[in-house]
DNA sequence: GCGACGTGTGTACGTTCGTGCACAATGTAG
DNA sequence: CTACATTGTGCACGAACGTACACACGTCGC
Protein backbone atom coordinates (compact mmCIF):
# COMPACT_ATOMS: atom_id res chain seq x y z
CA UNK A 1 0.00 0.00 0.00
CA UNK A 2 1.27 3.42 -1.16
CA UNK A 3 1.79 6.12 1.82
CA UNK A 4 -0.21 8.81 0.25
CA UNK A 5 -0.66 12.36 2.27
CA UNK A 6 -4.17 14.49 1.37
CA UNK A 7 -2.80 18.40 1.32
CA UNK A 8 -4.59 21.19 2.73
CA UNK A 9 -5.57 22.47 -0.60
CA UNK A 10 -4.35 22.17 -4.07
CA UNK A 11 -3.77 26.05 -5.93
CA UNK A 12 -4.04 27.04 -9.33
CA UNK A 13 -0.64 28.42 -9.54
CA UNK A 14 0.06 31.48 -11.71
CA UNK A 15 2.81 31.75 -13.79
CA UNK A 16 6.01 32.33 -11.69
CA UNK A 17 8.79 33.86 -13.61
CA UNK A 18 12.44 31.80 -13.28
CA UNK A 19 15.72 34.28 -13.74
CA UNK A 20 18.06 32.05 -11.87
CA UNK A 21 18.74 28.42 -10.82
CA UNK A 22 17.78 29.12 -6.80
CA UNK A 23 14.42 30.45 -8.57
CA UNK A 24 13.67 27.58 -10.46
CA UNK A 25 15.08 25.00 -7.40
CA UNK A 26 12.45 26.91 -5.34
CA UNK A 27 9.57 26.95 -7.66
CA UNK A 28 10.27 22.64 -8.08
CA UNK A 29 10.31 22.57 -4.85
CA UNK A 30 7.20 24.13 -4.04
CA UNK A 31 5.31 22.64 -6.56
CA UNK A 32 6.45 18.87 -5.42
CA UNK A 33 4.93 20.33 -2.35
CA UNK A 34 1.88 21.71 -3.68
CA UNK A 35 1.73 17.96 -5.04
CA UNK A 36 2.35 15.93 -2.01
CA UNK A 37 5.30 14.58 -3.32
CA UNK A 38 8.44 13.30 -1.57
CA UNK A 39 11.94 14.04 -3.27
CA UNK A 40 12.02 10.51 -3.79
CA UNK A 41 8.63 10.02 -5.66
CA UNK A 42 9.24 12.66 -7.84
CA UNK A 43 12.63 11.96 -8.40
CA UNK A 44 11.32 8.22 -9.94
CA UNK A 45 8.64 10.14 -12.02
CA UNK A 46 11.01 12.36 -13.56
CA UNK A 47 13.94 9.39 -13.96
CA UNK A 48 16.32 11.11 -12.37
CA UNK A 49 18.24 10.44 -9.36
CA UNK A 50 17.23 11.60 -5.57
CA UNK A 51 21.02 13.11 -5.66
CA UNK A 52 20.31 14.94 -8.41
CA UNK A 53 16.54 16.38 -7.78
CA UNK A 54 17.96 17.63 -4.14
CA UNK A 55 20.84 19.45 -5.47
CA UNK A 56 18.55 20.79 -8.10
CA UNK A 57 15.96 22.11 -5.38
CA UNK A 58 19.37 23.73 -3.54
CA UNK A 59 19.44 25.73 -6.47
CA UNK A 60 22.34 24.12 -8.57
CA UNK A 61 23.40 26.10 -11.59
CA UNK A 62 25.00 23.51 -13.44
CA UNK A 63 21.95 20.83 -14.13
CA UNK A 64 21.41 19.56 -16.82
CA UNK A 65 18.65 21.36 -19.00
CA UNK A 66 17.28 18.18 -20.14
CA UNK A 67 16.32 16.41 -16.88
CA UNK A 68 15.26 19.78 -15.50
CA UNK A 69 12.42 20.03 -18.50
CA UNK A 70 11.72 16.48 -17.88
CA UNK A 71 11.30 17.05 -14.27
CA UNK A 72 9.25 20.24 -14.59
CA UNK A 73 6.75 17.78 -17.28
CA UNK A 74 6.68 15.42 -14.13
CA UNK A 75 5.12 18.24 -12.49
CA UNK A 76 2.43 18.88 -15.19
CA UNK A 77 3.92 22.65 -15.50
CA UNK A 78 5.29 24.16 -19.09
CA UNK A 79 7.84 26.52 -19.59
CA UNK A 80 6.93 29.77 -21.77
CA UNK A 81 9.71 31.98 -22.58
CA UNK A 82 8.78 35.94 -23.89
CA UNK A 83 10.39 38.44 -24.89
CA UNK A 84 10.58 40.74 -21.60
CA UNK A 85 8.17 43.32 -21.22
CA UNK A 86 8.87 47.00 -22.06
CA UNK A 87 11.93 46.01 -23.49
CA UNK A 88 10.54 44.23 -27.39
CA UNK A 89 10.14 47.23 -29.77
CA UNK A 90 6.60 46.89 -31.69
CA UNK A 91 7.78 48.85 -35.00
CA UNK A 92 7.68 47.04 -38.21
CA UNK A 93 10.94 48.14 -39.68
CA UNK A 94 10.24 47.86 -42.85
CA UNK A 95 7.41 50.06 -42.56
CA UNK A 96 9.71 53.02 -41.31
CA UNK A 97 12.14 52.02 -44.02
CA UNK A 98 8.90 52.48 -47.07
CA UNK A 99 7.74 55.62 -45.35
CA UNK A 100 11.01 57.67 -45.15
CA UNK A 101 11.85 56.30 -48.83
CA UNK A 102 8.56 57.73 -49.87
CA UNK A 103 9.41 60.99 -47.98
CA UNK A 104 12.82 61.15 -50.27
CA UNK A 105 10.63 61.55 -53.59
CA UNK B 1 32.16 50.59 -36.52
CA UNK B 2 30.00 48.19 -35.81
CA UNK B 3 28.47 45.65 -38.20
CA UNK B 4 24.87 45.99 -37.83
CA UNK B 5 22.11 44.38 -39.65
CA UNK B 6 18.52 45.74 -40.30
CA UNK B 7 15.94 43.00 -39.90
CA UNK B 8 13.01 42.51 -41.74
CA UNK B 9 10.73 43.17 -39.48
CA UNK B 10 11.20 42.77 -34.93
CA UNK B 11 7.67 41.36 -34.22
CA UNK B 12 6.42 40.84 -30.39
CA UNK B 13 7.28 37.51 -29.97
CA UNK B 14 4.32 35.53 -28.82
CA UNK B 15 4.87 33.26 -25.77
CA UNK B 16 7.00 30.06 -27.02
CA UNK B 17 5.95 26.59 -25.07
CA UNK B 18 9.10 24.96 -24.84
CA UNK B 19 9.22 21.32 -23.90
CA UNK B 20 13.15 19.83 -24.90
CA UNK B 21 16.37 20.94 -25.30
CA UNK B 22 15.56 20.78 -29.08
CA UNK B 23 12.60 23.41 -28.96
CA UNK B 24 14.73 25.51 -26.49
CA UNK B 25 17.69 25.83 -28.65
CA UNK B 26 15.45 26.76 -31.48
CA UNK B 27 14.57 29.01 -29.72
CA UNK B 28 17.26 30.55 -28.93
CA UNK B 29 18.56 30.62 -32.01
CA UNK B 30 15.55 32.53 -33.70
CA UNK B 31 15.75 35.09 -31.42
CA UNK B 32 19.09 35.73 -31.66
CA UNK B 33 19.11 35.80 -35.67
CA UNK B 34 15.65 38.16 -34.80
CA UNK B 35 17.40 40.43 -33.31
CA UNK B 36 20.62 40.21 -35.77
CA UNK B 37 23.67 38.56 -33.48
CA UNK B 38 25.29 36.11 -34.54
CA UNK B 39 26.82 33.04 -32.24
CA UNK B 40 29.69 35.00 -31.09
CA UNK B 41 27.95 38.45 -30.41
CA UNK B 42 25.48 36.43 -28.04
CA UNK B 43 28.39 33.89 -26.68
CA UNK B 44 29.97 37.72 -25.22
CA UNK B 45 27.10 38.83 -23.99
CA UNK B 46 26.09 35.91 -22.19
CA UNK B 47 29.79 35.44 -21.13
CA UNK B 48 29.68 31.41 -22.39
CA UNK B 49 31.78 30.50 -25.21
CA UNK B 50 30.33 29.99 -29.02
CA UNK B 51 30.97 26.14 -28.73
CA UNK B 52 28.66 26.16 -25.99
CA UNK B 53 26.28 28.18 -27.69
CA UNK B 54 26.44 26.56 -30.45
CA UNK B 55 25.60 22.83 -28.98
CA UNK B 56 22.88 24.57 -27.52
CA UNK B 57 21.15 25.75 -30.42
CA UNK B 58 21.81 22.20 -31.66
CA UNK B 59 19.75 20.55 -29.30
CA UNK B 60 22.31 19.63 -26.22
CA UNK B 61 20.18 18.17 -23.37
CA UNK B 62 23.07 18.47 -21.33
CA UNK B 63 23.64 22.04 -21.22
CA UNK B 64 23.89 23.39 -17.70
CA UNK B 65 20.81 25.50 -16.92
CA UNK B 66 22.59 28.30 -15.10
CA UNK B 67 24.18 29.12 -18.75
CA UNK B 68 20.86 28.85 -20.35
CA UNK B 69 19.56 31.37 -18.08
CA UNK B 70 22.16 33.40 -18.72
CA UNK B 71 21.46 33.35 -22.50
CA UNK B 72 17.59 33.81 -22.05
CA UNK B 73 18.53 36.96 -20.55
CA UNK B 74 21.13 38.04 -22.83
CA UNK B 75 18.30 37.60 -25.03
CA UNK B 76 16.38 39.64 -22.98
CA UNK B 77 13.65 37.00 -23.05
CA UNK B 78 11.82 36.09 -19.14
CA UNK B 79 11.07 32.82 -18.58
CA UNK B 80 7.86 31.44 -16.83
CA UNK B 81 6.58 27.67 -15.44
CA UNK B 82 2.96 27.73 -14.95
CA UNK B 83 0.53 24.50 -14.16
CA UNK B 84 -0.07 22.89 -17.66
CA UNK B 85 -3.30 23.62 -18.56
CA UNK B 86 -5.94 21.39 -18.02
CA UNK B 87 -4.65 19.45 -15.23
CA UNK B 88 -4.53 21.12 -12.44
CA UNK B 89 -7.25 20.37 -10.30
CA UNK B 90 -9.35 23.19 -8.99
CA UNK B 91 -11.00 21.47 -5.56
CA UNK B 92 -10.01 22.18 -2.26
CA UNK B 93 -9.72 19.31 -0.38
CA UNK B 94 -10.18 19.69 2.56
CA UNK B 95 -13.98 21.31 2.11
CA UNK B 96 -14.67 18.09 0.38
CA UNK B 97 -13.35 15.86 2.99
CA UNK B 98 -15.27 17.89 5.50
CA UNK B 99 -18.63 17.63 3.17
CA UNK B 100 -18.35 14.02 3.44
CA UNK B 101 -17.64 13.92 7.28
CA UNK B 102 -20.78 16.13 7.10
CA UNK B 103 -22.71 13.43 5.19
CA UNK B 104 -21.42 10.27 7.25
CA UNK B 105 -22.78 11.85 10.90
C1' DG C 1 37.90 35.41 -57.63
C1' DC C 2 38.87 36.92 -53.06
C1' DG C 3 38.19 38.23 -48.38
C1' DA C 4 35.16 38.58 -44.51
C1' DC C 5 31.72 36.61 -41.89
C1' DG C 6 28.94 33.08 -39.75
C1' DT C 7 28.44 28.46 -38.39
C1' DG C 8 29.07 23.25 -37.72
C1' DT C 9 32.06 20.27 -35.57
C1' DG C 10 36.40 17.61 -34.01
C1' DT C 11 40.00 17.52 -30.48
C1' DA C 12 42.49 18.25 -26.06
C1' DC C 13 42.35 19.67 -21.44
C1' DG C 14 41.20 20.28 -16.59
C1' DT C 15 37.18 19.99 -14.08
C1' DT C 16 32.78 18.44 -12.73
C1' DC C 17 28.80 15.85 -13.84
C1' DG C 18 24.79 12.28 -12.39
C1' DT C 19 24.26 8.23 -9.90
C1' DG C 20 24.33 5.01 -6.04
C1' DC C 21 25.22 4.51 -1.42
C1' DA C 22 25.60 5.88 3.16
C1' DC C 23 24.85 8.58 7.21
C1' DA C 24 23.04 12.35 10.10
C1' DA C 25 19.33 15.47 11.32
C1' DT C 26 14.55 16.57 11.67
C1' DG C 27 9.65 15.92 12.08
C1' DT C 28 5.70 13.05 12.83
C1' DA C 29 2.68 9.17 14.09
C1' DG C 30 1.65 5.64 17.32
C1' DC D 1 10.10 6.98 23.48
C1' DT D 2 10.50 4.40 19.19
C1' DA D 3 10.00 3.70 14.40
C1' DC D 4 9.55 5.59 10.14
C1' DA D 5 9.71 8.95 6.41
C1' DT D 6 11.96 12.73 4.50
C1' DT D 7 15.80 15.46 3.34
C1' DG D 8 20.67 17.42 3.24
C1' DT D 9 25.09 16.16 2.03
C1' DG D 10 29.77 13.66 1.54
C1' DC D 11 32.19 10.27 -1.21
C1' DA D 12 33.57 7.21 -5.12
C1' DC D 13 33.02 6.10 -9.81
C1' DG D 14 32.75 6.19 -14.86
C1' DA D 15 31.33 9.51 -18.07
C1' DA D 16 30.90 13.94 -19.91
C1' DC D 17 31.14 18.81 -19.19
C1' DG D 18 32.65 23.91 -20.93
C1' DT D 19 36.35 26.18 -22.96
C1' DA D 20 39.83 27.28 -26.38
C1' DC D 21 41.48 26.37 -30.68
C1' DA D 22 41.34 24.88 -35.25
C1' DC D 23 39.47 23.73 -39.70
C1' DA D 24 35.96 23.20 -43.32
C1' DC D 25 32.01 24.93 -45.69
C1' DG D 26 28.50 28.18 -47.39
C1' DT D 27 27.09 32.93 -48.19
C1' DC D 28 27.71 37.63 -49.37
C1' DG D 29 29.82 41.97 -50.84
C1' DC D 30 33.30 44.07 -53.60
Amino acid sequence: MHNVRVCNAVRKGGAMRVRTPTELGALVRDRRRDQGLSQEALATRARVSRRWLAALEAGKPSAEVGLVLSTLEALNQEVSVDDRAGTTPTVDLDAVLAAVDEEDR
